[in-house]
DNA sequence: GTACTTGCAAATACTTTGCAGGTAT
DNA sequence: ATACCTGCAAAGTATTTGCAAGTAC
């Protein structure tokens, strides 16, 4: 997809797409850089750089989607090809992260849009308390 | 209700929290440091430090609510006694920030909650897109 | 050869902390 | 008098940018 976009390819940006699928959960942006350190013992280090860069441009095609869960760092996913996302509920008390896919949500969503006049690219659903284990 | 939890008064957080209850939607820690600068002038301004303080103060007592709606930059908010509140959409193009409430989405969050078993303190839901003059 | 990619270092932006002096009770 | 508040400056952390060297095509 990057390729027909006119991208060519390139070393950092191969191993960080390879943990990004690897991974369902999301990661910081720090996270990554620290795993691609290991993914790739031998050769340089991804730069944070490349790490950021890269994450934008994927953002940017609609790979990847950007999550701010309130802590104030952003963290990073991606997005399944079939169109299917899901959002967060997020425990106050242990702090597990926990997806959720909701498709009634979804439909109120988008008839919001609509009746906003906003073209929406995006949407994030955040959900905070007690998760089953701890209520 | 501060006072009762054995705070002091004080100039910085006086003059905050009048300009949070003036405000009705989401305000920046630069925003409000901004503006305070003005409201106060011929005195010293309140330090960004003070802001910073004030509003984790007001978090911890739940009256402030913390909002990160994916351009990195946190926002604050006044909670509403009367538990009324709103969500946001966020345009990508000019950075406007618009409010809205909607009655059939607190409906389908709340049957959601239900039906994942979390008891749900509280919810975020933020909309991307391009706001109708940019669209 | 040309245009895209990358790592590095420096710059920027937001937020937090240490501290000395000021203020409320 | 004591404990809390505040402003300032400095430190800390996350993210972005300029640039020269490297790599894909």
């Amino acid at each position: 997809m990057l390729q027909r976009a006119g991208h060519q390819k390139g070393a950092a940006r191969d191993t960080l797409i390879e943990l990004l699928s690897r991974e369902h959960c999301a990661l910081t942006a720090l996270e990554i850089e620290e795993r691609l350190r290991h993914d790739r013992d031998g050769t340089r280090p991804v730069a944070r750089a490349s790490v950021y860069r890269v994450l934008e441009l994927l953002q940017e095609h609609g790979l990847v989607s950007r999550l701010d869960l309130g802590d104030g760092i952003t963290r990073y996913e991606v997005i399944d090809p079939a169109g299917e996302h899901h959002h967060h509920m997020l425990c106050d008390q242990c702090g597990r992260l926990v997806p959720f896919h909701d498709p009634a949500l979804e439909r109120s969503i988008s008839r919001l849009a609509t009746r906003l006049g906003f073209d929406t690219t995006d949407h994030e659903v955040t959900l905070r308390g007690s998760c089953t284990n701890c209520r």
